[in-house]
DNA sequence: GTTTTCTTCTTGTTTAAACAAGTTTGTAAT
DNA sequence: ATTACAAACTTGTTTAAACAAGAAGAAAAC
């Protein structure tokens, strides 16, 4: 039993063309102090080294130090208490758990996890969007449309059914063949567009016939769905997606911050 | 029909004994660019001011509104475009909609969208931390703990089931008639404690006997569970929830970003 | 007309400095 | 010993400045 882990915010994750260079400063220490954290050099409910002290062992100034600890606390890897210092909160999750990362791809998150995956298309069409579509997605009306069908395996099991809608116009030449492999691949290194942002909302909706042709619902009744809607570098939606998940390997974290 | 929203990230939720003082500069000019965004007097798509045009309007420096505007795009209002300028990508959600904020109780986002509620306290007992409660909760072995259980009740409908551990000596003085109106009201103007981070898992689970007695589940065999764990200022968890979602009442919302 | 280059706009990163405000600790006064 | 105060930490906010890098349009070269 492992449950499919979807954290929230901004996600390390880099389109596999690329090299994994950071490039600025911040984003080293960043990326240096949440490995500490997570190797546990810096314990739980232990304070990092100060500000001050930073500074010197990074040889940077303090907004920069103040830069990348803001990224860690919007984790939720530590909590900074005004006067004492900055306390770590992070604390590992089960090694049995599979985690699906921000607008990450299936097949990413699959190959980082070690798991055997597929992905089988069960439909692949072109639409246009009309009034009913464009209310349930945010498309325009009028425009054309690819619409896909996938069922994603993890290890041999049946656990998304994927729906997703591209603008045409901005995806041009996507087939049946990449929708098979990767789309994110194919975007991100062929097209060479980068997609930034993902508005996610997530429900709990009533399992549909079609649910229930693909997916093993081992009778639950219901499924967790996640819709998004996702904005290129340009800042132009161009893709919407409902993923619906097979309940019992479904799993979303977020951390959430109260302003005082 | 009105599903309940939990977005993501902050909130602006405040304790209601405090005035609603945002001190800082920056934070200013966040909540008035946010007030103009969801008024679309900056409407979608288009271009927030360049930031030295805000600089003269606001009257700070260019640091300042660059992090009023990082905390829009934090929450998906706005995408930063490199060299073009920043363009607003926020969309109001439907009318029909309730939502439910970060680390906000109960009774504030009921308040906040002027619905009818109440609570009913079916449990109230205090508890010993033991292995299993340690494993799934993240408190230590051997803590005493309220243990308490309500129903949330929305315009008279039996919406959520809520399950708390407190650690008990970080809440003394809990009693079953705060538990009925607000333990976070009590917690942040009585105990004058500050609650700063929470982390949050959202699963969806099979409908236990307890869910089906409280709550009308509609043959639904399921429920959206959110569990979360709350740190204090001190940065000591002292609250683990969870809470099990009538599923047609329940929304989550998110917005996540991709580093390139 | 087309391409190239330059200038000027935009956002992105980093530094330095000053001050505010909460916490701790040592010291002096009681 | 206890209290009160001051000094020395901590993080929080704000400003100013410089430079990098992407985007766009105007001017120059072809």
């Amino acid at each position: 039993m492992f449950p499919l882990f979807i954290p929230t915010g901004s996600t390390s994750a880099q389109p596999k063309g690329m090299k994994n260079m950071p490039k600025s400063k911040f984003e080293l220490i960043y990326k240096d102090l949440k490995r500490k954290i997570e190797d546990q050099q810096y314990p739980y409910q232990e304070l990092l080294p100060s500000e001050n002290t930073m500074v010197t062992i990074y040889n940077c100034s303090r907004n920069t130090i103040r830069r990348a600890v803001s990224q860690l606390i919007e984790q939720g890897y530590v909590q900074s208490l005004h006067g004492k210092g900055v306390r770590v909160i992070y604390q590992p999750v089960d090694q049995t758990s599979f985690t699906i990362g921000g607008i990450e791809s299936f097949k990413e998150s699959a190959t980082r996890n070690h798991r055997k995956y597929h992905t089988e298309v069960v439909q692949f069409t072109i639409i246009t969007s009309d009034q009913r579509i464009s209310g349930k997605t945010g498309f325009p009306v009028g425009e054309e449309l690819y619409y896909i069908q996938r069922i994603r395996y993890l290890e041999d099991k049946a656990l998304i059914l994927d729906i997703n809608m591209f603008l045409k116009n901005c995806v041009p030449g996507l087939t049946r063949e990449i929708a098979e492999t990767s789309i994110y691949e194919y975007i991100e290194n062929e097209l060479n567009m980068s997609i930034v942002t993902s508005k996610r909302r997530m429900t709990v909706e009533r399992a549909t016939e079609i649910d229930e042709k693909y997916l093993e619902l081992n009778d639950y009744n219901c499924l967790a769905v996640i819709s998004s809607q996702t904005y290129n570098a340009d800042g132009i939606m161009f893709e919407y997606t409902q993923s619906r998940h097979r309940p019992d390997y479904f799993c979303f974290q977020d951390t959430a911050t109260r302003k005082h």
